[in-house]
RNA sequence: GGCCCCGUAGCUCAGCUGGAUAGAGCAACAGCCUUCUAAGCUGUGGGCCAUUGGUUCGAAUCCAAUCGGGGUCACCA
């Protein structure tokens, strides 16, 4: 039972009655009471006075004592200017926490039931340099989003598309190959992916050297650009590799494979997987049959130089050319390819979601156009999960300038301050070695986890090395924390909790009341930020459930209490608000320990 | 310059399908551990919600313009 659709066509009802109105149920606009006010839902009186021919607080009373006769649940309102606020039986609220602590994993949709297959894409790496920052904030709110899209019950594919194959690759090859002197990760011990980003800086370094020599005697920078020998070198093996020339291809697959072995350390620290991989240098040729179709369609046409493009300024964008006047593709090209190869693969998505940064709002604009003016109808269902950029206070990270912050060093540096902290507490001394472990990585990367979900995706977010994230106020380690002592009390209480029956003439404290109403909107929580791709509308409802959890913890005390009925009670709102908490965090990706 | 996104406390962020006195955390200050975990709780100070206009009974929220910040406008990816 809903009740906010119990109260809307309770109200309906009576407004078109009193006022001889017609409105609908749906369109009952009904709030939550702030707390500064007395009741548990407040409807706007200031639209109907017009109706009722009267003032707000007389419009507020006709309705107030027509509702109080109508539903039983309701007991009593008060008006406050145009608003009135009434208040449901106490009973109404032990009866719905009842239904809220029977249902197991409670807003948490049984999986696969809603038969809608979702494909996400996300992480989407380059094979020439480590992970950074940039790359976690993509990673988390990638797996994050395929978590909540699972609460909603849809069949979710996580896909990885890496970025194998290109100059840039070419660039860490050529600079381990001139100035690399057979190192492997084995012989420096460096992990896979560092060592092949060391030569990718390497190479800048040469490169800029090279381009500086020529400008000194006397080519115009830009000159110097095109013409600096290790550049053309690369382009060079680019051809080669194009070509399948075997040694270049051998190099390849040894440097991408040191960088793999690297990428899997990364990604199981970082708690995400992917149900398939794929790799550009499988795709990178996709889609050029595509341009044809489109040329027949006449949705494409040949340009001059033979080149293709598609005209799009009538939608307010530009030209786009996909195919080059060589014949070879261009990105966009393999990401029509790709799309349209993946749709036959799996006929059954419903949906296809790309997690990419909204650098390339314009490019995934032109992309779902170009599909949808091709004729696939799915192309409505393509979204961009857009987010914004992960900012130094210096500004924007450039890998090859160095000025980024590397994943691995950050993951690291977590859990390193989480041990300090939590060891400095000294509430562990006695957890066996294993946990404490286990428990360090889990409360360094919850902080991490949640200081970069929290925010709202499409925004830019500042981070500051200099100063390490917080383990207190707003925090994941502040959840879990919560989430611990919840844990704790069930120990000590050392009965079962299924037994457990409820009264329902139950006397509420006023805090008991707030955390069963909070909890209360769980399920609604969990659909919104599956509707708007956006984790933090989870994690801002979780940390103010641990938050009034808090303010509950210390004010009522739950073991002390002698009358058992509110003893039990009370057991069982704490748990219900653990597992909501659980539940919740997961959605992020984030464990939560039993205790700490 | 065209188009897109953002501007809320000193700092990091909520709130944005219009509603009551704009909320948290950090930082500062003052309290609370003989009581189920003080990674906690309570209190104080801190705001022309970038600016101006419009719509409305009512605007941080919607619209327009302006100013600031970022992104993007490749036969790069």
């Amino acid at each position: 039972m809903n009740i906010e659709h119990f109260l809307s066509d309770t109200i309906s009802t009576v407004l078109n009655g009193l006022f001889d109105l017609t409105s609908k149920p749906e369109e009952i606009t009904l709030q939550r009471t702030k707390k500064e006010f007395e009741g548990d839902y407040t409807l706007v009186t200031f639209p109907y006075i017009k109706a009722a021919k009267t003032t707000p607080e007389k419009t507020g009373e006709l309705i107030g004592e027509a509702i109080l006769k109508a539903n039983p649940a309701i007991t009593k309102f008060n008006v406050v200017k145009g608003f009135l606020n009434f208040s449901l039986a106490n009973d109404f609220w032990v009866s719905e926490f009842k239904n809220i602590s029977k249902t197991a994993n409670y807003g948490v949709k049984p999986a696969n039931s809603s038969g809608k297959q979702v494909m996400l894409e996300y992480s989407s790496p380059n094979t020439n340099k480590p992970l950074h920052l940039g790359h976690v904030r993509n990673n988390l709110l990638g797996y994050s989003v395929a978590t909540i899209l699972k609460t909603q019950g849809h069949d979710v594919i996580k896909v990885n598309l890496v970025n194998d194959r290109g100059i840039h690759i070419c660039k860490s090859m050529l600079a381990w190959k001139l100035f690399g002197n057979n190192e492997t990760p084995e012989s420096t011990g460096l992990k896979g992916d560092h060592l092949v980003g060391k030569y990718y800086v390497i190479f800048d370094k040469e490169y800029k050297k090279q381009v500086q020599e020529l400008v000194e005697k006397g080519n115009t920078k830009e000159e110097a650009e095109k013409q600096a020998p290790i550049m053309l070198q690369t382009q060079q093996m680019l051809l080669q590799w194009e070509a399948g020339d075997t040694e270049i291809i051998e190099l390849w697959k040894k440097m991408n494979n040191w960088v793999y072995d690297g990428f899997k350390v990364s990604y199981k620290k970082l708690g995400v997987d992917f149900d398939k991989m794929y790799y550009e240098s499988n795709t990178y040729l996709l889609g050029k049959e595509i341009v044809q179709e489109g040329l027949a369609k006449h949705v494409f046409y040949k340009k001059e130089n033979n080149s293709v493009a598609i005209d799009l300024t009538n939608e307010g964008l530009d030209e786009k050319v996909v195919l080059r006047s060589d014949g070879t593709s261009v990105y966009i090209t393999q990401d029509l390819g790709t799309a349209i190869e993946r749709f036959k693969e799996f006929p059954k998505i419903g949906q296809m979601i790309y997690t990419v940064g909204n650098e390339q709002d314009y490019h995934f604009k032109v992309l779902f156009k170009i599909l949808q003016k091709l004729g696939y109808d799915w192309a409505n269902e393509c979204y961009h999960l857009s987010y914004g950029m992960v900012e130094l206070p210096e500004g924007k990270m450039k890998s090859r300038e160095g000025t980024v912050v590397d994943a691995d060093d950050l993951m690291d540096g977590m859990i390193e301050t989480a041990k300090e902290t939590t060891e400095a507490s000294g509430k562990i001394v006695e957890f066996p070695q294993e946990e404490k472990d286990e428990l360090f990585k889990t409360i360094g990367m919850g902080a991490l986890k949640y200081f970069i979900l929290k925010v709202d995706p499409k925004k830019k977010m500042l981070f500051d090395p200099k100063e390490s994230i917080d383990l207190h106020g707003n925090t994941g380690p502040f959840i879990q924390y919560a989430h611990a002592r919840i844990k704790s009390i069930l120990r000590d209480y050392n009965q079962p909790t299924e037994t457990i029956s409820i009264p329902d003439n139950l006397q509420l404290h006023e805090k008991e009341k707030e955390l069963i109403k909070h909890q209360y909107d769980f399920p609604k929580i969990l659909e919104e930020s599956a509707d708007t791709y956006n984790p933090a509308v989870v994690a801002n409802y979780i940390y103010d459930l641990a938050k009034l959890f808090n303010q509950f913890y210390n004010e009522c005390s739950v073991l002390k209490e002698e009358n058992s009925s509110i003893k039990q009670f009370r057991i069982k709102l704490i748990e219900t608000t653990s597992n909501i908490i659980k539940n919740g965090m997961l959605c992020l990706g984030i464990n939560v320990p039993e205790r700490m």
